[in-house]
DNA sequence: GTGAAAGCGCTAACAG
DNA sequence: CTGTTAGCGCTTTCAC
């Protein structure tokens, strides 16, 4: 755990001397500052900010005035000395680069914003130890911790969340405050889906053996193919990306099924960019299914179909879930997983009912 | 987990007796903790942690020794209020989901995190003002600010200055520190490829007008057909999205062109996805290149051939050229731009000689 | 080489 | 309703 050895010197950016105008006010007014400029004691303008019910309209007034005047800001940091309370809230992602992290990151902000909170955000780069390092050390500046795509093993995370408070975002572990997205309902709409278009017997790619979502996903999957009477045929598990997708393609061709259901949009995407590659026709010859509703869903050719998983939500459930759990709420109160919702665009379509329908 | 006593609000997460074996070691260990376990003064803790060198060997090895033992952080928001240094960085990105920044946000975390400074990260969601007042609050807890792909004005730019030491990547204004990156080079390359692909005739989709990177671009493109005795057809500006470029498709194919350059990857992304709607091919009927290098770039089918724009090293750059800024130097001492680099995929393809030489 | 003391900017009792 | 006092955790003279 490598030290933090201090920083050099520097000077802080400092005022230098608010005229009566208000024009010279370079930086860093202080409260005090304020005060004087109003002619009231630091703990009124203190009041002010933080009680506003407590302090007199009009020196409120007079207090406010001159705070814009002469472009206070409260320093933070200074508040959370005395209050024990940062305001921050660190953010860890698997991968920032992942498509699928940036609108959850940007849910937990907007949400954080509108608190007031600022938010410290690190990518872990898919490890685990790293995760752990960095957990420990944003534990000490933040007030909670929301671990998106944790890789991190249940050990990891109790020794995690003895370092601050965490959230898990898609992930869950006993003990562990978490927000959950309904995955199974998620792979019942697709299968639903795929059986209204007639198909019978369907794949599946599936992801990450050690991905609590892929276990959800799966188990959606076979429930569902079962109470349809569809036959789900499991073509193993690669990794949930690009490649992994294109590496499935043969074990998809070989099981000779009508439609193909996979853990996620990156897996079947790069399934499509091989398939393609064969010359192999989608959806006219396969449909494929994807999960997540990344972005790059309604991009590709054909449009994928796809599950949405729903980011930005979960983003913000995210943070109002932490801030309770700040407040003392238990973790147990396991709030409903969050809806998925099928979004059908172009990579599915209608199984002709004769075995040799299919004409380009 | 939290425990209350009837203290009524919340209490500040605190040290629980670490025993010798550090196990109950729950948080907020304190300098003075440690000074007390290792039979010191506070200052002296203190100054080992910043200025080892005027420490005694053996009593820095036991302040050390009990620093890892009771699991001691910093808090960096005590030492900033005494040091001015927050140790703070704050990156505001226009658009997190646009998959350009992720990298540069990475790299900027890589160079960060080496020189032990923790970084906030805000999105703009694209908007100026947006950004500017996200400028204003995170100023007062930063010791500077990168600020990519900034749609700020020059006017807001000034005013952001003075709040904080503000760095630019990809992006300039008189007087402000900026990483800059060589997108003319780049499309230097890009035409120099398909010169020597035989094409002659070739188009240009732009972006945004009020971009500096575009008109760098358009620039270089210019100036290379030029040099290299080739027509470039401009085919307008769009936006710099995939709609933007499906947008685009109809121009391109108006002009007669045998290759299209394109302002970004997005661009040509939307446009070979509208072109492959058509019928086209690509790149047996025209090619494409697009600039960037986004991850999607190599997924597309065909992958897009296109030119790198070195994000991580730009986020490196960033916050080293940001640190030095801070330490004194001269805004104007620029740096020579970062090199972009020609990748060369599948959508370009050598010009037949003959008109009708294209054969599926 | 080390300790004592002061104070960064702020809030939280507690008087008044 | 408002001022005074104390102190959050840390660094930094300044003596010793």
């Amino acid at each position: 755990m490598p030290l933090d050895f201090g920083c050099n010197r520097l000077q802080t950016r400092r005022r230098s001397g608010a005229t009566a105008n208000g024009e010279e006010a370079s930086v860093a007014v202080t409260i005090s500052d304020v005060a004087k400029a109003a002619g009231v004691s630091a703990s009124t303008v203190s009041r002010a900010l933080t009680r506003p019910e407590r302090v007199d309209a009009e020196t409120k007034a007079r207090i406010f005035a001159e705070i814009e005047r002469l472009g206070y800001k409260v320093n933070r940091a200074a508040r959370g000395l005395v209050t024990g309370r940062t305001s921050n809230l660190a953010v860890i992602v698997a991968d920032l680069a992942n498509p699928f992290f940036p609108d959850i990151v940007k849910g937990i902000q907007l949400r954080a914003h509108r608190r007031n909170l600022t938010t410290l955000l690190a990518d872990s780069g898919e490890n685990p130890e790293a995760e752990l390092n960095l957990v420990g050390s944003l534990a000490p500046q933040v007030d909670g911790i929301v671990l998106c795509g944790s890789r991190m093993s249940d050990e990891q995370l109790a020794k995690a969340q003895q370092l601050a408070p965490v959230l898990l975002v898609n992930r869950s572990a006993s003990g562990v405050p978490a927000v959950a997205v309904d995955n199974a309902d998620g792979m019942r709409q697709a299968v639903r889906h795929l059986r209204a278009l007639r198909h019978r017997r369907i794949g599946y790619v599936g992801g990450p053996t050690t991905s609590r979502s892929h276990h959800d996903r799966v188990d959606g999957a076979r429930r569902a193919a079962a109470d349809n009477g569809m036959e789900l045929i499991e073509l193993g598990n690669v990794e949930p990306s690009f490649g992994g997708g294109a590496a499935a393609a043969d074990s998809v061709l070989l099981a000779e099924v009508s439609a193909v259901l996979t853990y996620n949009d990156m897996i079947a995407i790069g399934l499509m960019h091989r398939l393609v590659g064969y010359g192999v026709r989608v959806p006219d010859e396969i449909s494929v299914v994807g999960f997540d509703d990344i972005p790059l869903a309604e991009m590709t050719y054909p449009p994928l179909t796809t599950v949405r998983f729903p980011r930005r939500e979960a983003g913000e459930a995210a943070v109002d879930r932490l801030m309770r759990v700040l407040d003392g709420a238990e973790p147990e109160d396991d709030a409903a997983p969050l809806p998925t919702e099928l979004v059908v665009r172009g990579s599915t379509t209608r199984l002709q009912t004769s075995p040799e329908g299919n004409h380009a």
